[in-house]
RNA sequence: CGGGAUGUGGCUCAGCCCGGUAGAGCACUCGGUUCGGGACCGAGGGGUCGUGAGUUCAAAUCUCACCAUCCCGACCA
């Protein structure tokens, strides 16, 4: 392609919109183009890179039995409130003002529609069903350019299994592909247990790229290979033990709002103190104790109690404990309000806990003799350098930006919307789904920010958007054009290439450009080279200069590009 | 939704505090000179100063409301 027929609207300069590097290269390469927040259109240059993802990621979903769909991005509103998701998505899911539709923010009703009017017994099953299309979130704050965006591409696949030994399998093979679709797509990724959280289902696992730019936490162990969203991580941090129960006390502490105060105060340790803190949900509290300054990981709470919470109001907890914040306790509360302990505190023995009357903390509390807890689970959020729960050394936190997510989602649809099969034995059973999505801007974006300097952006063979850049130097010596000429038509008959032959900028420009762009090979052809009959050929990469023979140059080419 | 910032030509920004003819660089058009790392000279075109009210003889500038965009937080299949 002749880059003076081409729309590729490269700029020296950044709006001042863009703040992370993909973005800011995005836009300058004439990629993208904002038309509001969160909205991009996508610019030929762009859909080029875009075009090279999905094709690897159609490329390995075929290749593990996978069969592309083509499904509708407007959905009738019906079809979703019958799984429940109207009220789940919330503000999240755009509605079609004048119909009952919805802009379909993923798949699986769709998908699950389908298996029910098609699909009748185990003998048509496994099913592998995928789809590459716009996703519309209605996101409350868009960011990073179209890292987090109000419509973009997903790959979304869907395993149909008639057991849960072959959703496994399913499962599996889909993890395999993801992991070979990010290494031929170059990312330097990781993979992360994770939290299913409104998707539901058993199991769960993120691909992520580390970044400053990520919206998750995520708690990576430095000698083994424990990987967590920081929702769901879990540290070797050891049970509390304060030896054999002594007589409950209460003391007075005046004006003890805090642990640290309370530990400062009595001089024990910190974790000593239990903390409770109080939630509702629905018209249920729930009082939940953590050891000292242990903080409630609310992912892992949201898991446990199963439904959405808020944190207790300060009259609420007047009204349910006679006491205020500081001095709430779970000894000789009401029956009406569950309590839930973390592990680290199981069955333990002399805490200080609020007393629940206001400046006043008992001494002592034994959990199995003084008061009734209701449920122990993990609910502390992991700190960074904690043990690791493998091989107890250091864990670190880091954030990540998502490029896929899989699920083990189970029957939560095909019950829902009754998608059953009928087994060997002619018995009727939901079939056991999973859900897998690849974002396609997102392996795009984080790929530019893993791979580029201060002149642009660095792309490798898989994602370019052409093979080779071909520069013309000085448009003015017949000689050098005509070289130039033959050199795009012949390499054209094998590679795709970008041929800057343009007559309106300076080589300096062209140069530039070319670097911003990122093309992984450049051939420079200019007089200066040519007086000796050769022409250069510049590693994008390395900045690796080659000056190759004319009459050779074909076969050198061939050559670097393999 | 809470906190903060910004809005002036296509882009980056100055001007606003202290009201009085709307500016610079880049980009664009024309002419000329250059021609291997974002060239130079000359001449041009292009702006309802986000929108709407208000104060004032006079508003880009002061006041109020609204809108938009970005950042932090909340949220995030």
């Amino acid at each position: 392609m002749r880059f003076s027929n081409s729309f590729i609207p490269t700029t020296k300069e950044v709006p001042n919109d863009a703040v992370i590097t993909s973005h800011q290269l995005m836009i300058r390469a004439g990629m993208v183009k904002a038309l509001g927040s969160g909205i991009y259109s996508v610019l030929p240059f762009g859909l080029k890179v875009f075009q090279k993802v999905m094709n690897i990621i159609r490329e390995e979903m075929n290749a593990i039995g996978g069969q592309e769909f083509y499904l509708p991005g407007i959905n009738p509103v019906e079809l979703w409130q019958e799984t429940g998701r109207v009220e789940s998505f919330g503000d999240i899911m755009f509605h079609i003002k004048n119909r009952q539709l919805i802009l379909a923010p993923t798949h699986e009703e769709v998908i699950t529609s389908i298996a029910k009017a098609h699909i009748r017994s185990y003998k048509e099953l496994p099913q592998i069903w995928y789809q590459i299309q716009s996703k519309f979130r209605n996101e409350p704050r868009p960011k990073s350019g179209v890292i987090r965006s109000r419509q973009f591409t997903m790959k979304d696949s869907y395993s149909l299994d008639s057991t849960s030994e072959g959703l496994d399998k399913s499962y599996n093979l889909h993890a395999e592909a993801y992991k070979k679709i990010y290494t031929r797509s170059g990312l330097k990724f990781f993979i992360i247990g994770a939290s299913s959280g409104a998707m539901g289902g058993s199991g769960s696992q993120e691909f992520m790229i580390e970044s400053d730019a990520g919206e998750d936490s995520i708690i990576l162990c430095e000698s083994c290979d424990y990987a967590a969203n920081l929702e769901i991580a879990t540290s070797n941090k050891s049970k509390i033990n304060f030896g054999s129960s002594k007589k409950k006390e209460k003391i007075f502490t005046p004006n003890i709002k805090t642990i640290d105060q309370l530990s400062n105060y009595l001089k024990v340790h910190v974790e000593q103190c239990a903390k409770s803190v109080v939630y509702i949900s629905g018209k249920q509290a729930y009082l939940i104790m953590m050891v000292g300054n242990d903080q409630v990981n609310e992912s892992k709470l949201k898991s446990v109690i199963g439904t959405e919470f808020r944190p207790c109001t300060d009259e609420e907890l007047v009204e349910l404990f006679s006491a205020e914040a500081g001095s709430i306790g779970p000894v000789g509360v009401s029956k009406n309000i569950k309590v839930i302990a973390d592990n680290r505190l199981k069955d333990s023995t002399n805490l200080i806990t609020g007393a629940n009357i206001n400046d006043y903390h008992l001494l002592n509390v034994d959990l199995l003799r003084d008061c009734k807890i209701d449920h122990y689970s993990d609910l502390r959020q992991v700190e960074k350098d904690e043990p690791c729960k493998l091989c107890n050394k250091q864990l670190r936190l880091t954030t990540g930006i998502e490029v896929g997510h899989i699920f083990k989602l189970g029957t939560k649809y095909s019950s829902a919307l009754k998608a059953n099969f009928l087994d060997e034995n002619g018995k009727e059973n939901p079939i056991i789904m999973g859900s897998y999505g690849i974002g396609v801007e997102r392996i795009a974006a984080c790929y530019i920010e893993q791979n580029h300097d201060e002149f642009g952006i660095i792309w490798n063979k898989a994602l370019s958007p052409f093979d080779f850049h071909i520069i013309v130097v000085n448009v003015k010596l017949a000689k050098v054009v005509e070289v130039a000429d033959n050199l795009y038509k012949s390499l054209s008959e094998k590679y795709s290439i970008l041929y800057d032959d343009r007559s309106s900028v300076s080589a300096g420009v062209k140069f530039k450009d070319a670097d911003l762009l990122g093309i992984p090979f450049q051939i420079i052809v200019g007089d200066r080279n040519l007086e000796n009959n050769s022409v250069e050929i510049k590693i994008r990469r390395t900045n690796e200069r080659i000056i190759v023979p004319i009459d050779s140059v074909l076969e050198k080419i061939k050559n670097i590009y393999e």
